[in-house]
DNA sequence: CGGGTGGTTGACGCTAGTCAAGTAGCGTGG
DNA sequence: CCACGCTACTTGACTAGCGTCAACCACCCG
């Protein structure tokens, strides 16, 4: 039943690319569909109160995973992608926890004693779930650098390179992709303002760096010019690229 | 013969309180003890150019992970502490990765071929290292809201609230602890300026919330006052206590 | 006891946040 | 299918918090 989901779930889904790349990046951790019930997020909808006993692994889309720290005042910690597994008893204690998609997005949800039985069968299983927890963490720190180091155009910068690289696909010589974020989801991830985001934009337009079409769609006209923009561009691209196809081989 | 050096190290803990915790932390990675090379470090030394094909242990004091992301642009991206592990291939990708403490610490080096053996042979071992690894990424994830949410005054009584959860021993009404960290790294680990920092404990100590002894010396006579302070204090408290007895059990 | 480094403190400037007004994309209903 | 309205986004003017720079101080070493 959760197979038919899953397949009419990548039927629906936007690109090929994108379609072959979830796919690759799931195929590991296909013993745990089997056990998995299945949970679709549509466009800005929020999985609270992850309740515990309860494993998450996203199969579609790109989340965040968002805290209130104080009223009014919301953070995005980080972004999970395709095959990015979310233990919610192994999270920090913040207030407000939550799941967040701006565009659709897709998980399973399983128990915890299914994914323990699974995962401790098949040593294959596991090794993949530990890598995957370590890139995690990886990012986790590569955002605290972004973070501490770097300024608001900087900022920008870094994410457009990271969401082009996870994401964009080549079209003539611009890399096009959908943001995965709002501008006020972008503000959150980058400790920014929203209205700080949004100018950084239209200076990046301003320089022909990129090409708005939409609130969503970004082509990036001059990708090495973008680069340029932020110090941590190498690092950043580094550990996109590798943490995708390193669990598919 | 290691087991020698750590008993020594233990002999020359500077606090029977620091002494037993640390022991507690290390007790359920004994096995890899045997396995593995001493290394310490002095006051302000760093642990450069990790060789891969090692994993570290920390054995004693408080380590920070720093980065370089330009020239002159340093960041602590975490602390670790006694018990945690590092596998340096499995970091980001950052520029100038290192270990550094200001006062002495100790780690185990072990070989990943033979981190691998031991891990694989005793599942209670494996269990342990899966759960720390976790916890690490909790802190991290802590450590991006902190950032991100908070304002200089708040940072500071952040790392107070974690420094002194850690490592503080109650001493009459206060809580005294010696700082892991110099004023600098305070600034690299908060993302703040080192003049700041020093301001902000000139201010927390003019409203008699903490007093100075010496540059390292801290004791938080009001430590309610200190955590209302910080809006993620009792979250911090929770993680940082949490943190450590879970694994001793 | 003196030099040096690390820490403290003040004055000033810049970056990014705040507030407010205006615009445009997108979904809804006619 | 088009018009309308809501909300997200944009953009400008102003402000505040923190960084920068410079001078001074104090701890710690020899």
């Amino acid at each position: 039943m959760s197979m038919m989901a899953y397949n009419s779930a990548l039927r629906s889904g936007e690109r090929a690319g994108e379609r072959v790349r979830a796919d690759a990046e799931l195929m590991p951790l296909m013993r745990l569909q089997g056990r998995a019930q299945f949970v679709r997020l549509g466009s800005c909808c929020a999985l609270a109160s992850l309740g515990s006993g309860f494993v998450y692994v996203v199969a579609k889309g790109v989340v965040g995973i968002e805290c209130a720290v104080a009223s009014g005042v919301r953070v995005i910690t980080a972004l999970l992608y395709p095959g990015d597994v979310v233990v919610p008893e192994l999270q920090a204690p913040l207030p407000g926890l939550a799941l967040r998609s701006q565009r659709s997005a897709e998980f399973w949800k399983i128990t915890t004693t299914a994914f323990a039985e699974e995962s401790t069968s098949d040593n294959q299983l596991w090794q993949t779930i530990f890598l995957r927890l370590n890139a995690q963490n990886a990012r986790q720190q590569m955002h605290v650098a972004a973070m501490s180091a770097l300024n608001s155009e900087e900022k920008v910068a870094a994410f457009l390179v990271e969401s082009g690289t996870r994401l964009g696909i080549p079209s003539g010589r611009s890399i096009s992709f959908e943001l995965p974020l709002s501008r006020y989801s972008i503000a959150d991830y980058l400790s920014l303002n929203a209205d700080t985001v949004s100018r950084t934009f239209s200076a990046l337009a301003a320089a022909k760096i990129i090409e708005r079409r939409g609130r969503f769609h970004i082509s990036v006209r001059d990708w090495s010019a973008l680069a340029a923009k932020c110090p941590l561009s190498e690092a950043i691209i580094r550990l996109h690229e590798a943490g995708k196809p390193a669990l598919t081989r």
